[in-house]
DNA sequence: TTGTGTTTTACGACCTCC
DNA sequence: GGAGGTCGTAAAACACAA
């Protein structure tokens, strides 16, 4: 892969400027994503929006973030499993890090946990068709 | 310091769904 | 067709031993 994308210098995207191919987050932003990632592993709508104008950030931004996160996500269960030969090991410290499919418990409502496993990731609509009551915890 | 490994943003390619 | 999903990757930022 990687055949067009070599040296990413300015060019048409906004965020990538030559003094700045990537931003670092604050702490700040960071937290609030993370605490919406506990809360809601695929994000709506609704709240991206919220997020991105609370946090400064784009829209465009909250997303990738979300799924980077998810991919870390994967990665370190992925990493566990290997390690201790599969199994359901990967509950063992998942204190900071919820595995898969966010149980019913860690949803404040049963409306966004209608809408949070993975399978149903192109279900939470981008028409609107479900939108998410966005709840401020 | 610096060399090296890991983590964090950001993107392209491709896929699925409505 | 467009939006958002995963996957793989680039490169900056960071951590840390030597």
């Amino acid at each position: 892969m990687r055949t067009s994308f070599s040296r990413p210098v300015v060019q048409t995207c906004k965020t990538r400027t030559k003094e700045k191919y990537r931003v670092v987050y604050t702490d700040h932003q960071r937290l609030e994503l993370e605490k919406e990632f506990h809360y809601n592993r695929y994000i709506t709508i609704t709240r991206k929006a919220q997020l991105a104008a609370n946090l400064r950030l784009s829209e465009r931004q909250i997303k990738i973030w979300f799924q980077n996160r998810r991919a870390k996500e994967r990665k370190i269960i992925k990493k566990k499993t290997t390690q201790f030969g599969g199994l359901d090991s990967v509950h063992g410290d998942m204190g900071s890090v919820s595995p898969l499919p966010i149980p019913d418990s860690m949803n404040h409502n049963s409306l966004t946990s209608s809408l949070c496993p993975p399978p149903a990731v192109n279900g939470l609509q981008h028409n609107g068709s479900l939108q998410q009551v966005p709840v401020s915890p």
